[in-house]
DNA sequence: CTTATTTTCGGGTACGTACACGAAATTTTC
DNA sequence: GAAAATTTCGTGTACGTACCCGAAAATAAG
C-alpha cells in the first residue's frame, strides 16, 4: 500500500537524477545493450524509487514496431450466418485499433471441416502475430494449436467457447453450463406434466462440438435438481442439410408426447422451417442466437424463445483484451461471461446483438 | 458502407493538398478563428474527402487542456462499507486515466442525509468537471442535479441504480428488477409450502431507496408468475441502528410461520447479527453484497445466500465510459447490466468483487 | 497614398518516448 | 606506448497534434 500519488515522472527526470542522457535511460528500460553494469544498476534503482510508469500514449506514438493481431474463427456460411456477428465485432475493434498501429489478420475456417482449421492455423502462425483471437471449435486441433502458441509465447483469447484445461490469456463468451441451465428453466414454464422434450444437437462434426454438450449438462442439471420426470430425448443430427434434418425430425415426431424442441445452436432456424412445412407450429421451439432467419420464425410464432449471448461483443471485447494486455500492459480478466439474453417476439426489436 | 480502408492520413496530408500550413488545418479542425471562409471551406472539403480521423494518441499527448472527472457517491460508513468497493473502482480507473492527463475529484455524501448530497453536488458543480459519475440515491435531488448537468452539458454516468426517466450518458449497474426476480427464484427452492417470507427494506431514508422497491417488484413478479401463495410480509425499517433492527425483527418473529428473511440491501449483516443473538440461525437469510461482515455470517451459516453485482467494476466501467466518450469520442453503451452473482459459503472464496 | 488596424496564415516548439548515428571513453592489441 | 577495436553514452530527429508568436496580407483609417 505505498502511495501511488507521486507526481508523474518521465525519463527526463530519471536521466537528470542519474546524470545520464535520456537515451541511456531508454536503453535500460528496454534492456538494450550498450550500458555499463554500474550505470544500469544505478538507473534501475532510480526507476524503482520513483515508481516510474512509462507514458503509454507517448510510447504508442513513438513506437516504430507495429503490432499484428490475428483471428481464427469459423466463416459465416450457408448453414448459419452466426459467425458474421463476431466478425463484425472484430472489424469494429480493428477500426479502433488501427490508430494504435495495430493490424488484424483474419483467418476463417469451415466449422464443418477440421482440415481447414489446420490449414488456416498453420498459415496464421506463419505470420507470427503478437496476439490471437480464437474460437476453439475443434478440441484436439485447438489444443495442438495452443501448444504452438505457447512455444512462441503468443497470448490467445478464446471466444464463443472455452477450451477445457487450456489456459489462454482470457475467455470471453457465454457460461455454457448456465446457458443450458437457463434454457431448462425457461422450458420448465412451457412444459406440461406428461410432455416429452426433444433436445437437438445439429452439427456435422462427429465428435460433437464440446460446447453443445456443456449446454446439455446445464440443462440436465436443472431438470434433475427440480426432480422433473419428463422424458428427455437427446438427438444428434450429423448432417446439416434441410432434407436430413427434416427426415430425422419427422421421424421423431411420430412420438406424440413430444411437445417441446430445444435446439442447442443456431440451427434452430432450420428446425423451424421443418416444423412449418410439417404444419407442426403448435410445438414449442427454443434455440440459440439472433439470426435473421430465426427472427423471421420468431415473428411467425414458430420459434418461441431465442437465447443470445452478444456474439459481436464477444469478439470485440476479446480483441480489446489483447490490446489491454499487449499495449497497455494491463492485467486482463481471465473470464468474462456474457449476459444470457432471452429474446421473444415481444422484445426482439429492442435487442442489440 | 464506404470503404474504411483508406490509408491513415494526418493533418500534414490535408495541408499539402490544400496548399496551406498544418496550423491552418488545425484551426479549421478546432473551429478556431483566423481562417478565411474560402480556405476554411476548401479544407473542410478535403477533410471530408479523405475521411480524416484525428490520431487520438497524438492528440492526447499534445493536448494541453487536462480533463477533470468528478464522482458523487455515498461514503463508506459505519452502517455499511458497501461503498468502499465502488470507490476502489474509481481509484483504479483514476490510476489508469492519470497518464491521459485526467484528474478525478471525489465528492462523497452521507446516504442517510439528503442535505449532504445537495451540499456536495453544489461543490462538485462549482468545479465544472468535464464528466460525472453519479450514484443517484435520492431521486428528487438527483433529478435537480441532472438538470444542472444538462445545462452545463456535462455527461453523467449512473452506477448502482438508474434514475427513472433521466437520460444520462450511460447506466452501469444491476438490472434491479431481474435481481429481485432472481432472489425470488432462489428463495423458491428454500421455502416450504406453509412458510411465510419476510422482506426487509432497511434504510433511513423515508422515501425508500427507489432501487429497493424495484427489487421488490421483481421479486413479487416472480412469485406471482409461479402462482405461489406463500405469505409475503414487507417491512421497512427506518432506523438503521442495531437496537431498532433487533426490536423490529424480534417482534416480527413472533409469527412462527416466518422461515425466510430477504434483506434487500447490504444491511443483511445487521440482520444476521440479530438472528445470531436471538439464536434463530435456523431461519433462512438472503441478502445483498459481498461485505466482510456478511461473509463472516455466510461462513457461520447464518446467511445462506448473498447476491452481488460487482460494485467495484461498476464504478470502474462507469469511469471508463466517460473516458470513451470524452477522450476517444466513441459511442458508449447506454445500459451495461452487471452479472447477478450468487455467493454461498461454498464459492465465496473464489469470488472477485 | 501612407499608416494603422485587422485578418489570415506559417514557422516553430512542445508533449514523452524510440531509436539511429556518431562521439567519447574505455579496453584490447601489437 | 600508440593504434585499433570495442564499449559506453549523448545528440538529434521522429511520431502526429496543439498552440504560441510573429510575419504577411488584406482591409480600414487618416
Amino acid at each position: 500500500m505505498k502511495k501511488e500519488s507521486e507526481e508523474l515522472v518521465g525519463v527526463k527526470e530519471i536521466a537528470r537524477r542519474a546524470n545520464v542522457s535520456i537515451a541511456t535511460v531508454d536503453r535500460v528500460l528496454h534492456d538494450r545493450p550498450g550500458v555499463s553494469l554500474k550505470t544500469k544498476e544505478k538507473i534501475q534503482q532510480i526507476i524503482k524509487e520513483l515508481n516510474y510508469q512509462p507514458n503509454i500514449v507517448a510510447r504508442t506514438l513513438a513506437s516504430r514496431k507495429k503490432l499484428k493481431f490475428a483471428i481464427l474463427i469459423p466463416a459465416s456460411s450457408e448453414e448459419t450466418s452466426y459467425w458474421k456477428a463476431p466478425l463484425d465485432g472484430v472489424l469494429q475493434a480493428e477500426q479502433e485499433l488501427r490508430q494504435y498501429g495495430i493490424s488484424v489478420e483474419k483467418y476463417l475456417f469451415d466449422q464443418n471441416n477440421r482440415k481447414t482449421f489446420l490449414k488456416q492455423s498453420a498459415a496464421l502462425l506463419h505470420q507470427k502475430p503478437d496476439g490471437i483471437l480464437l474460437a476453439p471449435m475443434f478440441v484436439e486441433e485447438s489444443n495442438l494449436f495452443m501448444q504452438q502458441c505457447r512455444e512462441h509465447s503468443i497470448p490467445v483469447v478464446f471466444i464463443n467457447s472455452d477450451l477445457p484445461g487450456q489456459s489462454g490469456l482470457a475467455y470471453v463468451g457465454p457460461d455454457l453450463y448456465q446457458s443450458g441451465y437457463l434454457s431448462a428453466h425457461l422450458i420448465s414454464y412451457l412444459v406440461r406434466p406428461a410432455d416429452s422434450i426433444l433436445m437437438l444437437h445439429i452439427t456435422r462434426e462427429l465428435e460433437m462440438d464440446h460446447h453443445l454438450l456443456r449446454k446439455e449438462d446445464g440443462f440436465r442439471a436443472y431438470w434433475q435438481e427440480q426432480g422433473y420426470t419428463h422424458e428427455l430425448i437427446t438427438m444428434h443430427i450429423g448432417q446439416t442439410d434441410p432434407e436430413t434434418i427434416r427426415k430425422h425430425i419427422s421421424r421423431q415426431l411420430k412420438n406424440p408426447s413430444i411437445r417441446v424442441l430445444f435446439v442447442t445452436n443456431s440451427r434452430v432456424a432450420a428446425v423451424a422451417k421443418v416444423l412449418e412445412e410439417l404444419d407442426r407450429t403448435d410445438l414449442l421451439l427454443i434455440g440459440y442466437d439472433f439470426l435473421e432467419d430465426s427472427i423471421v420464425y420468431l415473428k411467425k410464432n414458430v420459434i418461441d424463445f431465442l437465447i443470445c449471448q452478444k456474439p459481436q461483443e464477444q469478439a470485440y471485447l476479446g480483441m480489446m483484451a489483447l490490446y489491454d494486455k499487449l499495449v497497455l500492459n494491463q492485467p486482463v480478466k481471465s473470464v468474462h461471461f456474457m449476459p444470457i439474453d432471452i429474446i421473444t417476439r415481444e422484445n426482439y426489436l429492442f435487442y442489440n446483438n
